[in-house]
DNA sequence: GTTATACAGTTGCGACTGCAACAGTCAAGG
DNA sequence: CCTTGACTGTTGCAGTCGCAACTGTATAAC
């Protein structure tokens, strides 16, 4: 009779378990920000952050790519989007299928508010690790997406 | 009529959705093996590997606060780890509030043969990094946890 | 032109989640 | 003893998500 012992696993330093919690902590604390202040959750600061990067109009597949996002989440994030009047969509004249999106003079305006927003809430978070140890962050990142093949969104 | 530049911001170099994508992936990744194999979800897996790694009973709300994990959510899972005979439920004699939980033969087994499984294909996952690679990026989430005050479950 | 296949985007549906309200229990203070 | 406040765990409910089915359009083969 084999009284072999049980191999264990702390969760707290298993990976996935880290991560989702890392990832969670970290999107509500900026997340507080836009909800709060323009009504708009997650996918749809996702669509916002697509269309705001560019100045030509981009179809909802493309979208689609750049965030990983599945499209019917999408296809909901702009539809509230539109009500809230920060996105407009447009029928594309070539191929009739897409539909093309930008961002109106509104949701420009959202935009161009919000990101220096996020951007400094996000050096606050990142404060607590020097220059050196946030390439190495950087670099350990990439390196994990290009395993998982999450290459980046063409273009 | 100034036209000052607006900042930028590049979705796929921010750092809650990069951390969420690759958080993602990774559960993924590691869900298939149980998911399929055991009839279980991320949650219910929690709750077995908390359990699991001690070998007395331990309370629900222990379960939460090691999993950091929302008690409805923790119930739930409990309420089907018993119906699948993985977990027994006891009434605690000393606090009759509390509800005391504990791996039944057949979960221990499920976690012995589950445990290998999953530290495998973690393994595998990270092995695109070099050990000090692997150091760097524990050290880093450590880090950013502790600003969290993510502190370690006290036991 | 017609048919078949592939693709873009939308939507109904079932499953899951978090919140808040709830029942049961405990501990402290009068 | 009784009341008050705090705590543990469960559950109803409303909101969100992903899948799969669907509509409409484009492309290829014949």
């Amino acid at each position: 009779m084999s009284k072999r012992k049980v191999e264990r696993l702390n969760l707290l330093k298993f990976m996935p378990f880290r991560l989702n919690r890392l990832a969670a902590e970290f999107s509500n604390a900026l997340a507080m920000e836009y909800m709060a202040r323009f009504g708009i959750d997650i996918p749809e600061w996702r669509v916002l952050a697509t269309l705001g990067l560019h100045d030509a109009p981009r179809s909802a597949q493309y979208v689609v790519r750049c965030t990983r996002t599945h499209k019917s989440r999408i296809s909901r994030a702009v539809g509230s989007l539109v009500t809230l009047g920060y996105v407009a969509r447009a029928e594309a004249t070539d191929d009739r299928r897409e539909v093309m999106l930008e961002l109106t003079p509104k949701g420009r305006a959202v935009y161009a508010e919000l990101v220096p927003l996020l951007l400094k809430r996000e050096e606050a978070i990142l404060s607590c690790l020097s220059a050196e140890e946030r390439a190495q962050l950087d670099h350990l990142m990439d390196k994990l997406e290009k395993s998982f093949d999450l290459v980046q969104c063409g273009d």
